[in-house]
DNA sequence: ATCAATTTCCAAAACGCTTTGGATGAACGC
DNA sequence: GCGTTCATCCAAAGCGTTTTGGAAATTGAT
C-alpha cells in the first residue's frame, strides 16, 4: 500500500495542509520546511493519489480519446497508433493521463456524454471526422473542451481543430502529374464520407479543372484504405479501354497495393506509370532514403498528435482561449514513382 | 455541470445512502423506491463520478497499458492498435477505463511505479516482452496485477500471460517448406531481443535440424519489422552465390517488402520462390480471399487483446486466482506464395 | 515597547461517492 | 397486547486530496 499525505505529514510532525502546500509550490511555507518535506516525500516514494487529487480540484488531469470501431467494416485506423504516440508524449510531459474508449461507432455519442457526466476527462480529441459531423454540435453543447483531428465541412459553428491541408495537397499532387503530361489520373481515395477524403477529391478536381481536364467517374474510387483495395483498383483501372497513366493514392498502404497490382502486370513505377501517395510517415512504412520509393505528399501524423495534444491542453487550461486551429501544409517530396506520361 | 448523488437524493426526498444502494442493487431497498430512483437517475442523466467512486471503493476501475517508445529507433508497433481495439472492447463492456502511457523505453519502470503509487489503475498489460524481461520481477514485487502479451524466456517466477505458439508456428512453417523440397530457407525475423522473435527462430532451427539441414547464418536476419527491411533483405539474399529458395517472414509488412524485393527482380511468388509469413490479421492488411496472397501462420491479435483483457479483469477481481496463462495456436493457411522448390 | 504587517503554520470543510451502524415502523407469533 | 423479527430507510464517517479562513509567531517601523 502506498503512503498517503496524512501519513507523510504525521511522520514529519506537520499538518497535511503544510505538506500539501510545500509539495505544490505555494509561497507560504518556509524554505527549510519545504526542503525537508520534499526529501521525505522522495524517500517515502510519495505520489499523490490521482483520484483524490482530482476530486478535490475538480480537474480530471486526463484527456479522452474515443475510437469508434465500425460495427460493419471493423477497421482499426493504422494512422491512429502513431497519432496516439505523439499525443501521449505531450500528455505524459504535462502530467496528464490519456484515456481511451473503444466503442461501436453507433454509440460514440453516448461515450462522450458518459465521459463528461462521470468527470473522467478534462477534454477529448475527436478522430476521423466526417462531413457534417454531428459530434461537434454535441460536444459544444456538452461544454467539454475538444479538438478535432481533421475538420468537418458543413459545420458552421466555430470549433478547434488541427488538420493538414488535404485539398491543397492533392491539388498540388495532381498539378504535378499534369505537368508531366498525364491526362488520365486515377484517384484511389479513402471513404468520402470522411472529411479528409472529400477534401482530397476537391483538390484533385480543382487541379483537373484548372488543367482543362474533365474528371472521369470511372477513374475515381473510394473505399476503406486497405492493401487489397489498392491492388484491385490498380488492376481493374489499368485494364480499362482508356486506362489511367497515373494514380493518386490516399495512403501508403493503398499505394503499396497499387504498386503490387501494377508490377503484377509487368508495369514499372516511374517509367511505365506514375503513382503519388499521401504519406503519414508511419514509422513502420518509412518512405525515405536518398530517393524515396513513392513521390508523396508528406506530413507526420505523429507530429500532428503532439500539436493536437498541446493545443487541447491549452484549451483546457484557458477555456476562454477560443477556438484554436492549425493547418499543417504537407511537403511534396519527389520519389521514384513518378515520371513523364508515356505517349 | 453534471448532477450529483446528493442532488438526486434531495430531489427525490431520499438520503444519499438509499439512492446509492438503490442504484447499486443492494437488497435493503423497497422495490418501488428503487424503480423511482432508477427512473429519476435516467431522467437526470445521472452517472456516478468515477473519481469519487473509486476513492470510496479503493478500486480504480481502470487498466493501464504502458507503451514504450524507443528513444533510438522510434518505432510504434503497428500490431498495437489492433490489440488495443480488442482489449478496449472488453474493458468498455465491463465498465473499466483504459489508460495509456506513452513513455521513453528507458523510463518504463518508473511509469509502472507511478501508476501504482497514484492508484490510477487496478492492473496493467505488458507489451513487447524481451528475453529475461526485468519488468516481470518488478511488477510482481510491486503487487500490481499484470499480464504479459507474450512471454519472457529466462524468468522462472510464475506470471500471467497470453501468447501465440511462436515456436511451433514457425517450426510448422519451416517443415512445410522443407516438405516442398526447400533446402535453403531464409528467416527474416524481428529483433531477437524480443521474446517472440527468439521463439520463432528456435522453431525454425528445430525444424531445420529435424530435416537434417544445417542452419546458415547468412540466411538469418533480424531487425525492426518495416517494409524496407523486407525489401532489402530479399534483394540482398537472393543475390548470394547460393541463394535461398524460400523466405520466412515475421510480419505481413515485412512480407510485403520481400514480395516487392523479389518481384523487382522479376521473380514470381509461389512458382519461382516461396514466402511464408506470420499474419496478425491486422484489419488494413487482410490476407484472405479465396486464395490468400501469402501462405501464413495466422492468429488474430485483436482476439488476443480481447482474451488478455478478460484474463486481467479476472485477475483483478480475484487476486488469488493465480497465474493465468493461455497459449493460442496459429493456423497455417495455404496461400499463393508457396510452391515446390525450383530445382 | 507597541502596533501593524509578514511569515509560517494548522483545523476543518469540501469534493462525490460508499459503507457502517443504527433508527423507525410494520408485520408477525403468541 | 407484547416482544421479536423484517423491511426500509438514514446520519455520519471515511476515502486522500485541496483550500478556506484563521492563529501564532516573527519581523519591521515608529
Amino acid at each position: 500500500m502506498s503512503v498517503t499525505l496524512k501519513q507523510l505529514a504525521a511522520s514529519l510532525g506537520l499538518s497535511p495542509t503544510t505538506v500539501s502546500r510545500a509539495l505544490n509550490g505555494f509561497p507560504e511555507v518556509n524554505a527549510a520546511t519545504r526542503k525537508r518535506v520534499e526529501h521525505a516525500a522522495a524517500a517515502a516514494n510519495y505520489h499523490p493519489n490521482t483520484r483524490a487529487k482530482s476530486l478535490a480540484t475538480g480537474r480530471a488531469q486526463a484527456i479522452g480519446h474515443v475510437i469508434p470501431v465500425s460495427t460493419s467494416h471493423e477497421i482499426v485506423n493504422p494512422v491512429f497508433a502513431d497519432f496516439i504516440a505523439g499525443a501521449g508524449e505531450i500528455y505524459a510531459r504535462n502530467g496528464y493521463e490519456m484515456i481511451l474508449r473503444v466503442v461501436p461507432d453507433d454509440s460514440e455519442a453516448h461515450a462522450y456524454r458518459d465521459l463528461m457526466a462521470r468527470g473522467s476527462v478534462d477534454g477529448v480529441i475527436l478522430h476521423g471526422p466526417r462531413t457534417n459531423d454531428a459530434r461537434v454540435a454535441m460536444l459544444a453543447e456538452l461544454g467539454l473542451p475538444f479538438l478535432l483531428h481533421g475538420r468537418t465541412s458543413g459545420v458552421s459553428a466555430p470549433y478547434s481543430w488541427i488538420d493538414i491541408n488535404n485539398q491543397r495537397s492533392f491539388k498540388r499532387a495532381t498539378e504535378f502529374l499534369c505537368n508531366f503530361g498525364h491526362r488520365r489520373i486515377a484517384l484511389i481515395n479513402g471513404l468520402e464520407e470522411m472529411d479528409f477524403a472529400r477534401r482530397r477529391r476537391n483538390g484533385y478536381l480543382e487541379a483537373l479543372d484548372e488543367a482543362g481536364l474533365a474528371p472521369d467517374p470511372m477513374l475515381m474510387r473510394q473505399a476503406e484504405m486497405t492493401e487489397p483495395y489498392g491492388y484491385r483498383a490498380a488492376q481493374e483501372l489499368i485494364q480499362l479501354p482508356d486506362p489511367p497513366t497515373a494514380f493518386l493514392a490516399s495512403s501508403m498502404i493503398v499505394a503499396y497495393g497499387i504498386l503490387r497490382g501494377l508490377s503484377d502486370l509487368g508495369l514499372k513505377l516511374g517509367s511505365d506509370i506514375s503513382v503519388v501517395t499521401h504519406d503519414d510517415e508511419l514509422s513502420y512504412l518509412p518512405n525515405d532514403g536518398d530517393v524515396p520509393l513513392f513521390t508523396a505528399t508528406r506530413s507526420s501524423v505523429r507530429e500532428a498528435g503532439r500539436r493536437a495534444a498541446s493545443m487541447l491542453l491549452q484549451l483546457v487550461a484557458e477555456p476562454g482561449s477560443g477556438p484554436l486551429t492549425e493547418l499543417m501544409e504537407t511537403a511534396l517530396v519527389l520519389g521514384a514513382s513518378t515520371g513523364p506520361a508515356r505517349v
